[in-house]
DNA sequence: GGGAAACGAGAGCACTGCTCTCGAACGTGG
DNA sequence: CCACGTTCGAGAGCAGTGCTCTCGTTTCCC
């Protein structure tokens, strides 16, 4: 962001993402709940006290490796879904929900550490909530696309999607209908419930909720996410 | 289930299920990653050491909780289920559904101890899976109903969903498959996704993603839920 | 009753996050 | 250009953790 005037400030700036890489490549196999300052400062070869002057505690850090994860199944996801066929609504939903999907599976603690139980005693810091919604963005700008050409399936299924459909209103915050541009809320019920639907479908693989259950988990994400993207209005 | 013949074996299961019941008590405000076996002990007036003649390490003590949370739920929904009538199928589908939510939203540190991220070093121990299935056995049986009484929708929706059931086969696993009964693997998919659908639901309203997104929680997630017993073929 | 197993308490180890102090390096205003 | 104030790093230390080991004591079973 500011550029580095001073000596100081580039060794401060150099040495925070240095601290942000190791806290990065520890979390690579150890999980967010055993990440250990004193490590981190071991590796650095500093004293544990120093990382302080860094970081004010170890929650700040975790919530600096908790942005950083956001941003990259965000990126992850995005640019898979932008070398798809813009017009092939149902691929570019598929292809980003796969995208999620394979960076959770190569990134297993980080996305425990977004997706997981909230290690600190309950703070969701006002600077996560806004990468958190990166990949939601993403659906919810396939969902306006379809609707702007027109390919948006309005009525859910049946007579029984309308009759919840005409009582549901203010039930969205007004920021995320808006994102969704143009649609009813109906539609941002259903877009919302399918990124839901992709987080919960990869939680319960990764948290071991399938062992037992799920025997080819490609096909059943797979299907499952199809069937999210008709029920959120997509159509092939 | 033994009977305590001696005095010991006595003391020794009061002893345990009072520990047990310390560390329940403590989960009530501090959270898995929080729980202390010295302040159990502390709590007991017992020494530390003490503590592993009952439960050889914290792992341990966190697996029992573990299936004492998951018998919670499932028992909450089971309850609230058995007192809706058996031919309404949808009532039961939702009931269980809101049974299991109000559960979650009551023992928010037991509900992310069960499906939150596992907090032992990725430890999926073979006495929890059991328990585990319980509420997803509890829908099972709802869909199994309505099979048998001829109410279950098969065919999803339109032919897409016929295409992809065409595929879907050796997806779920056996003893899967047989809980649900004679119903066709496409069935048994769409039931697991709603199950899955249920606590990926919970899980975001509890862990904050609803933050600025969900405003009206119960009609979002009477909604979801509705939408997703009607994908998984329950018909009102 | 005597031998063996189970038990409780205490000390101790290695580790954690975090605070405080103190001396050294640094940047800037006069 | 240099003195003063800020920033920084290191070390010691505190309170706490899970867990192990030892060492008496209690209980059980033959």
């Amino acid at each position: 962001m500011d550029a580095p005037r001073t000596a100081r400030a580039r060794a401060r700036a150099e040495l925070t993402s240095q601290i942000l890489d190791a806290a990065h490549r520890q979390l690579v196999d150890v999980g967010p709940s055993d990440l250990s300052l004193r490590a981190i400062a071991r590796e650095l070869g500093m004293s544990s006290s120093a990382i302080y002057r860094y970081f004010a505690s170890r929650d700040v850090l975790l919530t600096a490796l908790i942005v950083q994860a956001y941003d990259a199944i965000g990126e992850a996801a995005e640019a898979a879904e932008a070398a798809v066929d813009r017009n092939d609504l149902e691929a570019r939903w598929l292809t980003a929900c796969r995208a999620a999907r394979a960076w959770s599976l190569a990134h297993p603690h980080q996305y425990s550490l977004i997706y997981g139980s909230p290690v600190p005693g309950y703070a969701a810091p006002a600077d996560t909530i806004d990468p958190a919604g990166r990949v939601g963005l993403l659906l919810a700008r396939i969902v306006q696309d379809a609707a702007a050409t027109g390919r948006l399936a309005t009525t859910g299924e049946s007579e029984r999607a309308e009759e919840s459909t005409s009582r549901a209103t203010g039930v969205m915050h007004p920021q995320v209908v808006e994102a969704f541009g143009e649609v009813d809320e109906a539609s941002v019920i259903t877009g919302v419930a399918a990124w839901t639907s992709l987080f919960g479908t990869i939680s319960f693989e990764m948290f071991g909720h399938y062992e037992n259950v799920v025997t080819d988990r490609d096909a059943f994400f797979d299907d499952v996410m199809r069937r999210a993207a008709y029920q959120a209005g997509l159509r092939s």
